[in-house]
DNA sequence: TTATTGAATAAAAGCGCTTTTGGTGTGGTT
DNA sequence: AACCACACCAAAAGCGCTTTTATTCAATAA
């Protein structure tokens, strides 16, 4: 069942069909009763290409999967994704997920030239990533989840990442910790180098140093965050406690620390930041893991409320939030042995 | 830059520069190394809105994401919907997520009436699955990762689950175990319903019991998995061995081993099912994890493969494919105390 | 009366592509 | 010379909608 037909079948023109059912004003109460109804009953919706078509807008986000040769696939991105999607379908719209083939440039390039959608999802920024002026000149909305070094005004939403980390830090130094090991995730991130350099300020804030054997910087998997742990806690000066950018991170960590023969929380500290992704949680460890939180779920859904904003003509200099981060303080940190 | 505009830089019509771009055969090679030189030069792609009202292809794959109130976010989902997104590519088209606001079934009915997508993908099947009769009905081909028990035919990728846990039940038999628990899925999933199934039979067939205080069932949260291993390690009669229907559920399963001064392996064996997702690997464990395993994003792949050979008119019935499942033997199983 | 508005609807144009149909000029066949 | 393929290309129709422009008819104003 088409328009026409939908038209036809009411003995109305397709326009006044279409006025009616896009609720336009010069339509009498009456008639729009009709085709409302009529519309009800032979289950009719409107063709997604012909509409887009029509309007110039395709009605969906794009986000681009991070390369199929990547071997760092954000487990994140499954809650984020909710999130996203949700929150598009309130405002009508869809998400579309598209992957690149050969660069991420040129995937960029496609779903921008072809009109496939209206405004585009970056992820997992570097604190330089060259996505940001490529969109820009593709003349495509593009809001980032997280934020770039860029000088060029992007629409973002980035959390605390700095704040946070320090915060963590300052909550172990004011517990007597002098050593804290950072289990950070890749180094190009951006918010792997904002929480770095919360957690250096706080340490330099309490008068110590933040030696490179405690800055460790890897992806964020339960593997590397052992490594990393492992690493540490033989060197000379092992830490007596441990923060990490992520809660797979900590259960490597975690199980370094308890290989070495140690106690989480008695003996080495942990705290580590949580998404809020619901197949890991860290208060169902043992013990509780202190953590800096972020729901990665409710940050999904304002991205898709910025998009929507953009496309709606907002400027991206007033699409910028920074959300702070909660410390939830639990039974992973304490203060250290002999304190 | 559209065809037009190209045509007539061109001084050829429309519908010459189409075929000539799109390798039909009545274009002189001449003729159509001019177009392709201009498109390239213009940076030239055809507009996808208008590309699918033509066609009445929307050149898209659609998947629903489960609900928002449903808390059991698949973790999964990553891995899955990455090989999906590469297969797409490969195949030219991309994959629309959408939410369901309402209910699943009217989410569905917009997409495939509205003509969004071309083909539906289904996740996490219930053994019992409505959603396969509501496609059917609406006349979408539609790809089932999983298998249900529906007399429908549907085409889908399942693996052999059933297998793969009498398989797992009968290494640890072997090996001496005679109470092995179960720390499955949600009950009502199709996987879950075929993996107790394995494990029922691999028992009965040794001449022990499958008590259902060793049959646990729940969502697969290491929360959950903790719970569930907890709870039959202090029953009366705790099991020497434990499977687990996720990597997540092992974690917590290993803990709760672990919280009661046993060891995995050598107190209490472990196996886990692996789909191969990044995040948290079996293999770096201490001890590494005896695994059933098979590839999530090679199974996202070869759905994708599927939908777009239903999309191209292949009989559903032609598209059923029951993968086997590797069991990778490691260090977490071996004989039970005093075997 | 006659022009003037305004409401309600119809008709038609257009979005950018694909595809069908039609037309031209070449060369080979009878 | 007449015919027919054949290769190549142009013109035009059509996909199903939205939106602009026209039209009708009744009610009001001059």
């Amino acid at each position: 069942m088409n328009l026409k037909e939908l038209a036809h079948h009411l003995g109305l023109s397709q326009s006044t069909v279409s006025r009616a059912l896009n609720g336009y004003q010069d339509v009498s109460p009456d008639t729009r009763e009709r085709v409302l109804a009529a519309a009800r009953r032979f289950d009719y919706s409107p063709n997604a290409s012909a509409h887009r078509l029509a309007t110039g807008q395709s009605g969906a986000i794009g986000i681009v999967f991070p390369s199929g040769n990547d071997p760092l696939l954000d487990p994140l991105f499954t809650d984020f994704l909710s999130g996203l999607t949700n929150a598009a379908a309130r405002h009508q719209m869809d998400i579309l997920v598209s992957a690149s083939l050969d660069t991420a440039e040129a995937s960029y390039r496609r779903l921008a030239q072809r009109g496939s959608v209206d405004a585009i999802v970056l992820s997992s920024p570097l604190a330089e990533d060259p996505r940001v002026p490529l969109l820009d000149g593709l003349g495509i909305p593009c809001v980032v989840h997280g934020r770039t070094r860029s000088p060029h005004p992007h629409a973002f939403l980035d959390i605390d990442n700095e704040g946070a980390f320090r915060q963590a830090t300052e909550l172990l130094v004011g517990l007597g910790h002098r050593r804290v090991g950072l289990v950070n995730g890749d180094a190009r991130q951006a918010f792997a180098v904002d929480r770095e350099a919360g957690w250096r300020s706080a340490l330099q804030q309490a008068g110590l140093t933040a030696p490179d054997t405690l800055n460790g910087s890897d992806i964020m998997t339960d593997e590397a965050g052992y490594r990393l742990t492992a690493g540490m806690l033989a060197g000379a000066t092992p830490p007596t406690a441990i923060i990490c950018s992520s809660i797979f991170s900590a259960v490597g960590a975690c199980r370094a620390i308890r290989d070495r023969g140690l106690a989480i929380g008695s003996d080495i500290s942990v705290i580590a930041h949580d998404d809020g992704i619901t197949s890991i949680r860290p208060e169902a460890h043992h013990p509780p893991l202190t953590t800096t939180f972020s729901s990665i779920h409710r940050a999904g859904e304002r991205i898709a409320e910025i998009a929507a904003d953009l496309i709606g003509g907002k400027s991206p200099a007033d699409c910028q939030e920074v959300w702070p981060v909660d410390l939830i303080f639990r039974d992973s940190t304490r203060p250290p042995v002999g304190a």
